[in-house]
DNA sequence: CCGATACGACACGTGAGCGTATCGAAACAA
DNA sequence: TTGTTTCGATACGCTCACGTGTCGTATCGG
């Protein structure tokens, strides 16, 4: 929505879906090198090989091109199994991991961090459409898991939702320069699941 | 070592305290409001009632400021009772929501989290003198609490100081209007050393 | 008092990005 | 072909920060 309206097509050159893209694109590289603040529109033309006009002819403004960029970045939501808690996590895990990929996705997500609260509307719109969605996958496997048994039932469910998705969240916040292996990923599950402490 | 040399003091008006103060006051409050990149030296040569000339007449740039802003961010190192590993984590988790207390250094260390990367002299000294020693200081607990059979010792170091650190910072990270509560830090701290998964 | 240095204030030219406007050319519908 | 719309390019006036230099004044040592 935050796209100016392509209003019902009746003559003239069609707007180019190359450009589109280009632009997209050059935006989120943009935000990768430089942040948000360091993103400009003379930048996104430059980069994109686009006249400024074909920007601000789509978009109402900087804040609104990133908006679209930023949903072209996260993939789909997993489909959770169901089999157990531990695969429904894994799961999570590895779609956050693999949505970050790419070096450019990456820093572009460490960026988001810092300078969202900044932009209202960006992160009002990335708090509904990607952090909301996901907790929600994470609190649902969540309370299954406890009705069947599989996680204690005497702490919060917020409490637990933080400490299982942090570790991993963390980790890939502070080494942007690698990806996660698999491996990993299951050590931080496991160890959060069964707890440091030696069993008795 | 960012700061001009001091030379050897003989004669002429000597440099107010008040304006270093200032200064480096002014410089915390832009970073939490802006961010790295939209800090600049007008804007805190504005902000702290001083003129440009006095800022730089002490520092080489903005880099530099910002840097010596930074150490008088972190407080001191908790000391350790040694007690128990849960005494020892919950010391180091107060301390750093210690040093986060006011709203505005929580906005500095998130703005850190995104930008740093692209200040390379800043980043370093940041990871030197403020992440390590803290680094180690919690892989020392956990190491003595493995010696005394508080701790499992089939998991790397590394991914239980991952386990470990992770649910705190990253609660403190994503909730910068708010001040972790002791109960919180607890109940973080023995979900994770206990696990998730009922005692059997 | 005198020389030295720091003080805040202000002005300089430079460069970047803003959002808007205008250009000739290109790509479509009728 | 004609009319319409988009294309990339370029220029406009505006604002902001850069780093430097220069004011007159304030504060120190000797």
């Amino acid at each position: 929505m935050t796209e100016i309206a392509r209003v019902e097509r009746r003559s003239g050159r069609p707007r180019s879906e190359d450009a589109d893209r280009a632009i997209i694109e050059a935006t989120l590289d943009l935000l990768a090198e430089s942040g948000i603040a360091g993103t400009s529109i003379e930048g996104i033309a430059a980069r994109a090989g686009v006249g400024k006009t074909t920007i601000y002819r789509r978009w109402r403004g900087l804040e609104s091109l990133i908006c679209d960029a930023m949903l072209t970045l996260k993939g789909p939501l997993p489909t959770l199994s169901g089999a157990s808690l531990r695969d429904d996590l894994l799961s999570i895990a590895e779609a956050a991991a693999r949505s970050r990929e790419s070096a450019r996705n990456r820093k572009v997500y460490a960026c988001f961090v810092g300078e969202m609260s900044r932009y209202p509307a960006l992160d009002a719109q990335y708090r509904e459409t990607v952090i909301a969605p996901r907790r929600e996958l994470t609190r649902g496997a969540l309370r299954r898991a406890i009705e069947r048994g599989e996680l204690r039932d005497d702490l919060d469910l917020e409490v637990m939702s933080e400490i299982v998705t942090a570790p991993t969240l963390h980790w890939m916040l502070h080494h942007p320069d690698q990806t996660p292996s698999r491996e990993l990923l299951e050590q931080l599950l496991d160890g959060v699941l069964g707890g440091l402490r030696p069993r008795a």
